[in-house]
DNA sequence: AAAATCAACGTAATCGTTTACGTAATACGA
DNA sequence: TCGTATTACGTAAACGATTACGTTGATTTT
């Protein structure tokens, strides 16, 4: 049927031994050319194609890294997904990719699934596990990195934007339009990433002396519902705000679509800022500013991590933190104080 | 180290035969009660975690499935790339992603690495490969399905949307709202679903003796774009429309920005019409009317089969076909004749 | 010239399952 | 009661690579 390994030696009159070296590139200087370049053409010849699971089971993992997801068809994760993808073609590995769905028992089915493939890797984004949890997965802290959203209580592997950062430049980028009355809509409260953002926005206030009142403070879920639906309450309430600060993009479509439907407009009436930096923020009516994590570097530098630890020895506990930078597209303008807030009804259609 | 097969066996006092028996579940009445549950037992106590790759070098096979996109950013790839992912993961599957960005080259070294990888099954969406090529795949007949886009020259296993119907309503709603001068925005000449759309639209104007002028229809390539170019070309060449039927939503998308910047308001002065129906569609300005394609059936359809193959007999050169439905939001309206089409710098803003 | 080193392979055990086949014990029919 | 099924397992050979260790002949060292 299919061709293997040992047929290959026997064309050859080879050990398999020596066939496997040269597929894996162990001939330091202890081989001969002519024996390498005659196996070498016999591999092409015959279009052999390794057997990747004996392989794997001999070496105890498979060139295989499994990415953990809430959602992939999110944009934010859509694009994080790409660039891992492509690190990991780049470098010869396969990706698989798990969503979640945020439910944990899914989380852990997959780890489970992840761990009985004896991947050489796992990318966890934004997990339900506790820190526990993710240190008791076999292999993890030479196979596994935190992605984009770390944990308390664990202080594995970790790649992360500074959203520290993030908060004060936001904050920064829109005291600095001169707008005083800022809606700050949030991720999720026991979110790392969304807590810090938050504190990063608020050392901005304390820096500068601004005051701020909590009623401005939003919870939301980073979701697109979340924001709408939160947003419009507010707006009901009749709280007075010239901007509002999303800690996602997907929010700031939310943002923007419940003050559309509540007659005002963006940036003219309200301006929005989002967080992320995802594709569509160029396509949207207006095209969204946004403070922009380093995905690309997030996704290239995780999946580098792993790649390097199956040959490298193992450092313990270093956290790789990136700096996101503010893109401004159509989103935010100045405010200008003697126009005020437009309310119901006054929008300029 | 990892606990194995072996260790439960001995736990148990039984071979490993028939602990492989229980976790394979062939057990069917040959089995007494009591020792399947003290293998169960012992199994969930000790947490072991079977060996993929062992077991899938025994059996020729691992309980993994491939799936080849051009780009799994691509909201329409991600969204199938989510259901294909689900469906996997609900029958115990996990799910590769593999995009080729286009280059062929590189999807011939995916095919080769899912091969080497012994993956159950391949999902191939929008191959740049020949059918012959296709064809040439090991076991492709029985671990292949071409997914939403068939290729000339390759009968084996597909399953697709009936575009022709889909370019067929798309003609029918427009035609039906009045529209007379309808710009068609199509994909690549070489792909079979948009010459399909296309014929199944042209079929709709014969039939109702409608005129049309080969000036109308512009050829894209599915992506934002081409359409956002093509049609400011259009424009700028003083082409006269009311309605623009674009055979993706991204094209949609590109297109209403295109009349945007035209200072051409969607849907009061122009309709658009798209085709996928992408999430995004109700979150644009307007909402994009589309024709949908029963993405969902046709990722769980594509799944099913593959994973049904491994254990049914194969029926060769089965075509499933999917029929497509006109999702109705605010981009297109009925044409009001003595308006006439709305020029530049007439814009209602 | 004998000993030691080294280059260039070969031998065979091993990774952890699965499964064809073998077997002991029991059941059953005539 | 004897032969034959049938049930309920056990034995051991695969699956296709990798690699520690062994071997051979040539080269170098002392």
């Amino acid at each position: 049927m299919t061709i293997t390994l040992k047929d290959i030696a026997k064309k050859a009159n080879v050990s398999t031994a020596t066939v496997s070296r040269v597929l894996n590139d162990k001939v330091v200087g202890n081989m001969r050319k002519e024996t390498y370049e005659k196996i070498k053409t016999i591999i092409n010849e015959t279009n052999y194609t390794p057997h990747a699971l004996a392989s794997g089971l001999r070496k105890g993992l498979s060139k295989v890294i499994g990415v953990i997801f809430p959602d992939s068809v999110n944009p934010y994760y859509a694009q994080l997904g790409k660039v891992i993808e492509d690190e990991c073609f780049k470098n010869g590995y396969l990706t698989l990719i798990c969503n979640t769905n945020s439910d944990i028992n899914r989380e852990r089915d997959y780890i489970k699934l992840l761990i009985s493939q004896r991947v050489s890797g796992i990318v966890v984004c934004s997990t339900g596990l506790s820190g526990k949890e993710i240190r008791n997965i076999p292999f993890i802290d030479k196979r596994g990195v935190l992605l984009d959203e770390e944990i308390s209580d664990y202080n594995g592997r970790i790649v992360i934007g500074n959203d520290f950062l993030g908060g004060y430049l936001g904050a920064q980028y829109l005291y600095g339009l001169c707008h005083e009355d800022i809606v700050v809509i949030t991720g999720p409260e026991n979110l790392i990433s969304s807590r810090d953002r938050l504190n990063g926005f608020l050392e901005y206030i304390t820096e500068n002396g601004k005051s701020f009142d909590s009623q401005y403070i939003i919870n939301g879920e980073y979701s697109l519902k979340s924001a709408y639906k939160e947003l419009i309450k507010k707006l009901k309430e009749g709280l007075k705000f010239s901007a509002v600060f999303t800690f996602s993009d997907l929010m700031a479509i939310g943002a923007i679509k419940a003050l559309n439907d509540s007659n005002l407009n963006v940036p003219e009436d309200i301006s929005v800022l989002g967080y992320d930096n995802i594709l569509f923020d160029e396509l949207m009516k207006p095209g969204i500013t946004t403070i922009a994590t380093p995905f690309e570097e997030l996704g290239r530098i995780a999946v580098k991590e792993l790649i390097k630890n199956g040959k490298e020895r193992k450092k313990r506990g270093n956290k790789i933190i990136l700096e996101p930078k503010l893109i401004v597209r159509n989103s935010c303008i100045r405010y200008i104080p003697n126009k005020m807030n437009i309310k119901k009804g006054e929008s300029n259609k």
